[in-house]
RNA sequence: GCGAAUGUAGCUCAGUUGGUUAGAGCGUCCGGUUGUGGUCCGGAAGGUCAUGGGUUCAAGACCCAUCAUUCGCCCCA
């Protein structure tokens, strides 16, 4: 590739439209499963005072370590473009008054985050999230129902049998805290036997200890105190609760005690999709409870449950499960003229034609009848409407069916009416779109 | 943030141990005599070989830097 003068940014992309078609479909599915459920579309701001992050994700995590995209303004205030989704959408809860409406508040998005960290496959410094938030119910049933409600958006997707459903438990804030501490004060000393990365992670990310691949940290691991000992019983029956939900609603999923989410403010249930292929390398979405948020963000306690998948792996995955989104945009009907007065009148019957809501598309320069038809088949138009001086003469036009190759000479009179007897237009003369 | 590989026309790639005007297939455009696509045939356009330096009489090929992409690690969507 000779480098063009202007290139788009590392890890940034276009979505063009072949991939739009994908992008329109999986917004589709969402939209359809959250209408059901009662979820209405909320957009924050692209940007956000960086407390706002640092706050609600955690200031040791890597999100905010190293991944964050800082801002500054001229009078030294710190933005951030969001990194995830849930910060801004609670931020938003309480800046509103939501907390007023009756709970339980759900709320869905689609919306580009951003992450600076290094580009790799299915990981980039843009890309695009959908995700949802049910706030103010803490009751397990939820949780079966968010979790329930991901899955049916993948099984619509086509990609739910690539996924397997990762489950796990956390407890509350401080069963965690206290975990956390069990495990520092069991590792304290016995650093040596510990491989480079756990030595990080002692101190950056304990839970993570339990996860090592190396063979003395799995020794060492299979001897740490378990989270069992320290999980309060409330957490443990809101747990064994969930799960009896998940089975009645047939949702198939994996116990993994050792899924842990990045963000720092999940509280008991956590779970991810993972592909199959790759493992938690590429998972495709995840979400879980966090209880103390709100709070820990200047409102009153309240519960909350959410998810959020990535669009792109999204579409890697329905791109190698071999699954086609349809094409709203397939051309329907080609519109081909010669001379003058057939340009003329080509010109009404498109806006008729388009008006009873087919697509369709016209030769607008001045090509040949060859260049005219190369190109409807190109557009892989259904069919062809010819408009020439003979026709425009004799009050006719051609009506050509692209896929059988062939042709017939027909009245023009009604030819609206019967291209959209054809096709089934859904007409929209005389209608306001806003009265659909 | 760490390690590694790659970068030749819109796309997929050739390009011999450095040697004159840079190649193919697909795609695009135009033709193959009157107003008809998908097949076939012919022709054309399109590349300062990612960018910038350096080595050499000579560099797409060798060296360095930069940028981008890809793959591991870390982490996550």
């Amino acid at each position: 590739m000779s480098a063009p003068l202007y290139q788009s940014p590392k890890g940034v992309h276009d979505v063009l439209p072949d991939d739009h078609l994908y992008f329109s479909f999986i917004k589709k599915v969402v939209r359809h499963h959250c209408r059901r459920a009662g979820f209405r579309r909320i957009s924050t701001p692209m940007f956000e005072n960086v407390d706002v992050f640092t706050r609600s994700i955690g200031s040791t995590s890597d999100i905010v370590e190293k991944e964050m995209f800082t801002l500054e303004s001229k009078s030294g205030k710190k933005f951030a473009l969001k990194p995830e989704g849930t910060a801004g959408v609670i931020r938003a809860y309480i800046q509103h008054g939501m907390q007023q409406l009756p709970k339980p508040i759900q709320l869905y998005y689609v919306e580009p985050h951003f992450r600076y960290n290094r580009p790799q496959k299915g990981r980039f410094r843009q890309f695009h999230q959908f995700g949802f938030e049910l706030i103010g119910e803490s009751d397990p049933a939820v949780d079966a129902q968010i979790i329930n409600i991901s899955h049916r958006i993948n099984q619509d997707l086509g990609i739910d049998d690539r996924l397997t459903l990762q489950l796990n438990t956390i407890g509350s804030m401080t069963d965690r805290e206290k975990f956390k501490e069990d495990l520092i004060n069991f590792y304290t000393g016995k650093e040596r036997s510990l491989c480079e990365d756990c030595k990080r992670r002692m101190k950056e990310n304990p839970l993570r200890l339990l996860d090592c691949k190396e063979e003395d940290c799995q020794i060492l691991a299979s001897m740490a105190p378990k989270f069992e000992n320290v999980i309060s019983s409330e957490s443990k029956e809101h747990f064994e609760l969930l799960k009896e939900y998940l089975e009645e609603l047939n949702v198939p999923y994996e116990l993994n005690p050792l899924l842990v989410r990045g963000l720092d403010y999940y509280t008991h249930t956590v779970f991810e999709f993972w592909s199959k292929k790759d493992g938690s390398q590429n998972a495709t979405g995840g979400g879980g409870r966090y209880d103390g948020l709100i709070e820990l963000m200047g409102g009153q306690p309240t519960p909350a449950i959410g998810y959020a998948a990535g669009m792109e792996r999204t579409v890697e995955y329905m791109k190698e499960t071999g699954i086609r989104p349809p094409n709203k945009d397939a051309v329907a009907i080609f519109v081909a003229q010669l001379g003058l007065v057939a340009k003329k009148k080509s010109l009404t019957l498109i806006n008729q034609l388009r008006d009873e809501g087919l697509n369709v598309v016209g030769a607008a320069g001045k090509g040949s009848m060859k260049s005219q038809m190369s190109l409807a088949d190109r557009l892989g138009a259904k069919y062809s409407l010819i408009l020439g001086q003979i026709e425009v003469q004799e009050g006719t036009i051609i009506l050509r069916d692209m896929n059988k190759g062939s042709q017939e000479t027909i009245p023009i009179e009604g030819i609206v009416e019967k291209m959209t007897k054809l096709l089934g237009g859904k007409s929209l003369k005389n209608k306001k779109l806003w009265e659909e």
